[in-house]
DNA sequence: AATGAATGAGAGTTCATTCAT
DNA sequence: AATGAATGAACTCTCATTCAT
């Protein structure tokens, strides 16, 4: 552990603190995420969190946004590389496979802000701007009446899938992408 | 409002309890769902709450399974008024169009207790017994694999619709299911 | 376990709740007694304890000095059976090895009083009473002087014993106790 | 009493909390003795006392810590001035009764902290070094078993003084010390 | 005669936020 | 610029006691 009066100047702490600020959310949940617990994560003092943020909810649209577009490049990336509908199929069957069941911390990132949306106005934002930008994503490959309806199956897939004591196989989700798209 | 005096003596009040719970959590969040709060939506004192429940955790795992169950009910008349395939899919459209879009509440509900399940393994349980029901009621009407696929996609439709601020129609709604099961 | 509807008339209850509380005294202190505890430990309903005793200083009253009436029979009985002082030397001795240091819940039984009593008056006489017959009985083989000091000194032997991590051998006790009196 | 207010910056306040808890311990018992009873004898906020300690176990480990040593302190001293063996008896003589009888305060901490230890390790520790340095004070003078003996013999005395309505003369507490010692 | 339900006071503890340094 | 101390509100939970049945 690094000498704490070494961070005296430390540019780039507000960001680890967001940083931190998503694990601990993914890790405690909203209920479980504290000032406290956040400077614990990130090795800052107390004072430090509320040095850099406001308050307590700016630190969580931060770590929220941050995450949101973190998961979005991913789609990004997976559906940029298709070069046509039937690799875009594969990648949306990969995506979801791989990406999105393969790490359920990021479910747990995805429900924790709809709840916290639910009751604040700035995350109804974030999760608008995420909606967004993986239904800009599908619509590089389908139309945007498909787009639309494909991006909530992969949600209700993944969703289930997870939360579910008797997950999906790779190929009941193949199987299911495949009966939408062909 | 009833004199508070008169209620010393008070059968069904726990019940009572139990559905000011599920109102609180509707309203507030399951973090905002305290025992004051439970309290004073059921017009007890505070000390009530704790008298006839061990504990927090307890008062959550009751409101919750209470509105699964009565979610289901809801899915299982729906389906179960349907008498071939045809009319099974009208069900599933009406189902949510009507009964689960049109109670962006029950959404809420559905979301805070997936979160409230990521930390809390009583309510794993409920949330489970709440999906196997909705499954067995789909099979009524459909293969295993269609029901599970199809409950997968009626939790996302219903999920982004209720998020977006451009919710989807009812005849998106109907394309959606429709495209999935003719 | 025997069937609670059983109990409905139960002469006997106010006695076992009396010896339910001493035992909850010795596992839980003073601190640690509550009606539900005894409630529980005599294995009644709580309504009971409330029933039969005006309040829970009454209960720790009674329960104290029924403990004080049976440490006090097992000094007599000791003392009783010496027909001389040699034979009183020996009594001490085996009083103090056998019963008091061999039992530590009978100090901590004393200590509980001796703490409670220094709060509430009632307890006093009963931390009184159980004093004088200690002296009473050693009187009857020694001069009021020295029953005294060695009352004083059987008590300072056991607490230092039983509360230390190393215990007095019996030749230990043995040795301050001949010390003194021979 | 100052203002409130002038105490936002009020270093040592940790060690008056401290204080005020073997404050509270003698007035009204370990029982007796709470976060808002401290907070109150220090004239300090609530949230303070939390602030500084990370429970209350915690606070009553320190104040019967600091009450140990205090005692420990007038043992040592009163025994570090005797310069024979006839002075140190003059000094244990003094002890008990100008110091322990005297000030009855002392005896009910010692009470206390037995039963609160029989319940919670960390005071036993206290317990047991308290004992220790009583021990080795006495050591200075006498031999080991003597030391041992002698200590049992003064907690008796003090014990027995202290709680009964009829408590022991100068006299008779120089007849028992010397009866032991001479 | 007996009891489970009810209640109000108070317990320990956590924490967002403020502030003096 | 940065932080540890400070604070007040709110939290969950326990409990002696009261009371309607």
């Amino acid at each position: 552990m690094t000498d704490r009066r070494a961070r005296r100047h430390d540019p780039g702490r507000r960001d680890r603190l967001i940083d931190a600020a998503r694990r601990v959310i993914a890790e405690r949940g909203v209920a479980g995420t504290t000032h406290r617990e956040i400077a614990r994560a990130a090795d800052v003092p107390l004072g430090s969190t509320t040095y850099h943020f406001a308050s307590l909810d700016e630190v969580l649209a931060e770590a929220f946004g941050r995450h949101a577009a973190a998961a979005a490049d991913v789609f990004d990336e997976r559906l940029g590389a298709a070069t046509d509908r039937d690799s875009a199929i594969e990648a949306v069957i990969a995506l979801i496979r791989d990406d999105l069941i393969g790490s359920p911390n990021d479910l747990v990132m995805a429900v924790e802000l709809y709840v916290a949306a639910a009751r604040n106005p700035a995350l109804r934002a974030v999760t608008q701007a995420w909606m967004q930008r993986s239904r800009d994503a599908l619509e590089r490959h389908f139309d945007p009446t498909t787009a639309r309806e494909l991006d909530a199956l992969i949600e209700g897939l993944v969703l289930h899938s997870v939360l579910s004591t008797d997950p999906m196989t790779p190929e009941q989700i193949r199987h299911a992408v495949e009966r939408y798209l062909r």
